[in-house]
DNA sequence: ACGCCGAATTTGTCCGGACATATACTGGCT
DNA sequence: AGCCAGTATATGTCCGGACAAATTCGGCGT
C-alpha cells in the first residue's frame, strides 16, 4: 500500500473557484474590475457552463464577487472577510427577555420631546412621538431588572391600544400591524450612573451603576420606526451575545 | 393605460420554492420529516430536475431544509427565521478600537488563577494561563478609555513575545501563529462599579460606573483559546453594534 | 448635445441526459 | 443476533443545448 497523498478529490467547480479566488487575492483581478465571462471560463478551463456558473456562485456566496445580468461578474473584495452572524429569532435573543418575564406598562402617551431629551436621543425635536414607559420583572421578583422608554413616530399612533401587556416586542407589533420590515437595528450600550429618578424607578440606590441600551429600529426606507432606551441595574442584568462564524 | 396588477412574473423554481415553503409552514411536512424527492417534484410539478434542485437550494439557503446525499431533503424549521448579521472584518468592528488607538502593555506573564478569579471568569482554576494586562488610549489622551486583562491557555505561550505593541487583535495573532480558526465568540456586557484598584488603572474615581465586557473566543473544537476582560469608563466609551437583516 | 433604437454581450432560467457518490435497506451468511 | 455484501435510492457533479432578460454601447436622427 503506497502512501498516497490524501488530496481529496474536489469537484471541478470547486477547483475553478479556488483558482479564481487565488487570482483575485493575487491582485490579478482588482476590486471593481470584471472577471472573465462564463463563456471565457468555459473555454480557458475547458469546462461546461454549469461548472463555470457553479464556481462563480461559490465566489458570490463568499462575497468576493457580485453578478449582474447583462453586465458581468464584478470583483467586490480581494479577500474573503470572515463573517460572524448573530441569529435573532425572537425577543429572547435581541432583548434577552425570557418570555415569562412580566412587562408593566407605566404610561403611554403622545408628546413632543424637550430639547435636551431630543438631543440625547439624537431625534428631531419638533415632532410628536408616541411614548411608552414601562418596567420589566422576572417571575416573582419585586424589583424590576429593566425600565424602558420607547419612542415611536406619530404615524404609528394606532399601535397604542396594543401596547399594554404586549407579549411580543413592540417592533414586531409594528411590523405586523403596519406591514413594515425592520432591516436594520443599531444598539448602543454604555455604563451610566443612576440619578435619583431613575434609581427610584429601578428600586435601587442613586449613584448605582446601570447598563443603558439604546436601540434604534429602521425600516427598508431607512426611517426610524422605534427607539427604545433601557436601563438595567448592574447587578441584575448581563447582556450576552454569541457570534458564530459562517462556515464555508 | 390600464392599471395592470404588477404581479411580477417569477421564475418557476421560485414558484415551486414558495409552494413548498407554504406547505412546510402549513405543517404538511413536519420538522424532521422528508420532503418529496427531486424526481417526485419533477413529476408533480412537471418541471426539470434543474428547476426542482434550484427550488430546494433556495429553501436550504433559507434554512428551512437541509439536504443529504443518498438520504433526502429534511425539513429543518417550520418558519423562516429572520437572520440579522453583524459583520466583523477587523478589530474595529468587534473591539471598536480604531487602529490609531495606542495599546500599552502593562504586564505579560504566566500564572495559575486564584479561586476567586477563576470562578468569576468561569475558567478552570488548576491550570496556568498566559496573562496580559494593558491599557488603551485614544490619540493624545492622557487617560485610558479601556483597561484589558487577557487570558490565554498555556499551550499558546509562544505568542508572548508578539504581544507587546501588537497592532492586530490577539485572537488574530493566535489564528495566524497557530493555524487555528475562531468559529465562535461570546460577549457578556455588564455595568459595574469600580473598586479602588480598577479606578486607579483607569484614572477615574472609585465608585464610578464602568462597562465590563468579557469576550470568549472558541476554536473549531470548542476549546477556549482566549478570554478578554475589558473595563471602560462609562463616560468615555459606548459599545455600538449594527445588525443588518439578511435580504432574501 | 441629446435621446432613442437596435445589436451585441452577458447572466438568468430551463430542459434533457449521464454518471458519481453517499445512504438506506434487504437478505444471506456465520 | 449480528455482520457483510449487494442493491435500490437519493442527492451531487457535469455535460450540451436553448431561449429569456438585463445591460451596454454604438449609431442614427433630431
Amino acid at each position: 500500500m503506497s502512501a498516497v497523498t490524501v488530496q481529496a478529490k474536489r469537484p471541478r467547480y470547486r477547483q475553478v473557484a479556488e483558482k479564481l479566488k487565488s487570482a483575485i487575492e493575487a491582485g490579478e483581478y482588482p476590486v471593481g474590475s470584471l472577471l472573465p465571462t462564463e463563456s471565457e471560463l468555459c473555454a480557458s478551463f475547458n469546462i461546461s457552463r454549469y461548472t463555470a456558473r457553479e464556481a462563480l456562485r461559490r465566489l458570490a456566496e463568499m462575497g468576493l464577487v457580485s453578478r449582474r445580468q447583462g453586465a458581468g461578474t464584478y470583483v467586490e473584495a480581494q479577500v474573503e472577510t470572515r463573517r460572524y452572524t448573530q441569529t435573532l429569532t425572537s425577543m429572547t435573543d435581541l432583548l434577552q427577555y425570557a418570555h415569562d418575564t412580566e412587562f408593566r406598562t407605566n404610561a403611554v402617551g403622545t408628546r413632543k420631546l424637550g430639547r435636551e431629551e431630543a438631543e440625547a436621543l439624537e431625534l428631531p425635536q419638533g415632532e410628536a412621538w408616541v411614548t411608552v414607559a414601562g418596567q420589566r420583572f422576572r417571575p416573582g421578583a419585586t424589583r424590576p431588572f429593566c425600565v424602558t422608554d420607547v419612542f415611536i413616530p406619530r404615524r404609528f399612533a394606532a399601535i397604542q391600544p396594543r401596547i399594554p401587556d404586549h407579549d411580543v416586542p413592540i417592533y414586531q407589533l409594528l411590523e405586523s400591524r403596519f406591514g413594515i420590515t425592520i432591516v436594520r437595528i443599531t444598539q448602543d450600550l454604555q455604563a451610566t450612573t443612576l440619578d435619583a429618578r431613575q434609581a427610584d424607578r429601578l428600586g435601587v440606590a442613586p449613584g448605582d451603576a446601570a447598563l443603558r441600551i439604546v436601540r434604534r429600529y429602521y425600516d427598508d426606507s431607512g426611517e426610524v420606526v422605534e427607539v427604545a432606551v433601557s436601563l438595567h441595574p448592574g447587578d441584575l442584568f448581563t447582556y450576552s451575545m454569541e457570534l458564530q462564524s459562517d462556515a464555508t
